[in-house]
DNA sequence: ATGTTTCTATCATAGAGTGATAATCGGGGG
DNA sequence: CCCCCGATTATCACTCTATGATAGAAACAT
């Protein structure tokens, strides 16, 4: 899996990505079967797990380890100490009831994103708690905000073929031209791309240097969201981004 | 801080205690800072931070390091995954309704605990979302029943003293004779302990082979619980806690 | 019981982690 | 505008830790 070649802090690296690889199997783990997936030798990997476990960020079940309850520890910090989420937090709110539509706010990790906090517009609160999902960067509007500035053939070559949620694949080329068109209009649309039947639009929050902070996307029902590129939507979009970010101190 | 002297797996040991001080810290920390808290040189902390940063496992800002937003997906991962906490699930969801009390489980994490999981008994539900949280073992029932079963002597002289929330201190004897009481019993009392006007009663949850593995605490005002132990309420939360032990295939 | 798999312990060697030192950056005040 | 001070980043030689091959011990199934 995630190969942390020779380097320094590696053990420290690999201890991490065995922590991914646990978070990523959604299922209790056997020391071999973790090894195996982290691409560590077996030895190893249990010091590491061990390590882990000691403190908690992995747990140890009859039939293998999981994640472990620590993690809801750092999480909870997470969730009232990041200023971006602090700062965020009423923007949700406001252009989820103004729009009615869902807003999302993601950060990135890595080459994935991951949902940080999340406000429904609609009635029905789904009782699936998806804060904390770790999704891909390609295939959503809220994704690809992140990629659309970086070299677009770069880019393009690492995430392309993607599929889709209705089975399409995209290629390199078509992957290539999505991110132009997103990095052109300053904003990303996604139509039924990684669940059938929900549009989205997305923009990417920057501070005031520039520098990428996180996403925010508004999502609905695609039956109620024909033709999105003309409508108010983007720019509504856009404008709650740019609010998130002015308030958050510009790092250094 | 957490000194993790010398020994294997150091720079793994230190980067979780580096971890663990981003997220008790709850505010941003400067590198500095960080580095003193944790005990470690400023190069090594920075060292550490970066890669933890790097895994998204920390955060910069402005103002300094936060724990980051991939503690929220492995929290994720962990909700839903860790076998205790969906096993327990119903047993919460049961028990709160039928005593009308908040079910609360938690596991022990090194010489804490923390809240897995939460079913609010009563109308209001708290808009504070504490799932996470890290308490100490003392004060409170449900994190007593963890170390009852310890060589009392040494639990109490590690413990002790300790502050109770009306800011009474309770020394080396008392806690003892308190935990004494509490592992004859087989459960936990704790009256304006932690939290002045709840009252809490609790169990340890042991798999098939007698390992802990959380606790069951059921907490309600003080004033409707008067004389508890004069209730059944003791017996069926030790019974919860039995059913959720049974459920649990046993480790190795 | 007996084979088979999974987990834990041991150990020599390579090479990574460490921390002192120095260079660099950034911000505030004079 | 410049200087200074605190904070952050880079450099480097030495020590000691992390590594993985191997072997041993459990656990498990047949």
């Amino acid at each position: 899996m995630t190969t942390t070649g020779n380097s320094p802090m590696r053990s420290v690296h690999r201890a991490l990505d065995v922590l991914k690889v646990l978070e990523l199997a959604q299922q209790p783990l056997r020391l071999t079967d973790l090894a195996q997936r982290a691409g560590l030798h077996v030895a190893t990997t249990q010091r590491l797990v061990g390590v882990l476990t000691e403190h908690g960020y992995a747990s140890r079940h009859a039939n293998g380890y999981t994640a472990g309850p620590a993690a809801l520890s750092t999480a909870h910090a997470f969730a009232t100490t990041s200023p971006l989420r602090l700062v965020a937090r009423p923007v949700l709110e406001e252009v989820a009831t103004t729009t009615g539509l869902t807003a999302s706010l993601y950060v990135r990790v890595q080459d994935t994103r991951v949902l940080i906090d999340r406000v429904e517009g609609g009635r029905r609160p789904h009782y699936s708690l998806p804060i904390g999902e770790r999704l891909p960067l390609y295939p959503g509007a809220a994704g690809k905000v992140f990629v659309a500035d970086e070299d677009p053939d770069a880019v393009a070559a690492r995430l392309a073929p993607v599929a889709l949620a209705d089975g399409t694949l995209l290629d390199t080329e078509a992957v290539r031209a999505d991110l132009r068109r997103v990095r052109e209009n300053g904003y990303a649309v996604s139509v039924d791309e990684r669940q059938i039947g929900t549009t989205a639009v997305a923009a990417l929050i920057t501070d005031t240097a520039g520098r990428p902070l996180g996403s925010l996307g508004l999502s609905g029902a695609t039956s109620s969201l024909r033709d999105v590129t003309a409508t108010p939507l983007p720019a509504d979009t856009r404008r709650a981004a740019h609010a998130i970010g002015a308030r958050v101190p510009a790092a250094t």
